[in-house]
DNA sequence: TATTGTTATACTCTATAACTATA
DNA sequence: TATAGTTATAGAGTATAACAATA
């Protein structure tokens, strides 16, 4: 089947269905790990941002906090992660087991293979190229602070 | 929450993650025709592939028989599409209603503002570009057909 | 034997709404 | 009043497995 003019000018369709071929692949990459493309990305903030909470991840993936709680939950069973005290009594410290940062690396490795090869049909200037644009979308046009009419 | 050096670098993510903030814009832009941004990803892929049959819609789409089902049973339930005799007597091939080339048309205006709203950051150059580079993923590397090591 | 459409079923992911504890 | 976590429930979206009809 093929793409017609509307859907190849449609930014939106193009980066999705894109995006829909690496997460694939990455499905598969991780599949013997038992980890999801999603729970992965999870893990990853989590180890960055260490002591952050539930309310703070799930904005960070895009999702409620009822469905990251899901995330936590996922991750806290496994033992890859656990919850701390956090900064009042209401909130989670969400933190890395030793074994959560010893599998985030053996998972990490494979995660990136699957992206080099997803990547292979582009020069290491294009692939900067391309992250630079795609994290412009989203934002307001820049125009030096100005008004635009 | 800050995204580290890993998952700046691991283009599944970027894309995937520009990706989910376009389809959101999308979906809530579309939400008062009733339509998600797959099903009228199917609608146009129809229109411009009359005849088509359900397994090529699925492919296309990346999703199975089956769930290509639903979307057909989705837009013919709507009477966007209908289904004609096809090439054999297993087979139908989709066309678009008067009714769907009349509503297609609307909700892709709708469709094209979310769309520029989302890439108002980026010059039409960095527009070109972006969609270039995205439908190089995926695909194996070009090195004038001579075979890699 | 293979393919197309179809159906039933189950699983994943996510949202909504309500509740509680705390701020 | 507002916020964080939690729970139950429901709704999309998708896949798997089976079947009938046709190739």
């Amino acid at each position: 089947m093929k793409e017609g003019a509307d859907l190849l000018r449609i930014v939106g369709y193009q980066v999705q269905r894109a995006g829909m071929l690496m997460v694939m692949d990455a499905r598969a990459t991780l599949a013997p790990h038992e980890i999801s493309p999603a729970k992965m990305t999870a893990l990853i903030l989590i180890r960055d941002n260490p002591g952050s909470d539930q309310t703070a991840l799930g904005k960070a993936l895009g999702v409620n906090r009822s469905s990251a709680m899901k995330l936590v939950n996922f991750l806290a069973d496994r033992n890859l992660i656990e919850r701390r005290p956090g900064r009042d009594l209401r909130t989670n410290a969400l933190h890395l087991t030793p074994d959560g940062e010893r599998q985030v690396s053996a998972i990490l490795a494979d995660l990136r293979v699957s992206d080099e090869r997803m990547t292979a049909a582009l020069t290491a200037d294009e692939v900067k190229t391309l992250v630079a644009l795609l994290r412009k979308l989203g934002r307001p046009a820049m125009n030096g602070g100005r008004q635009s009419l």
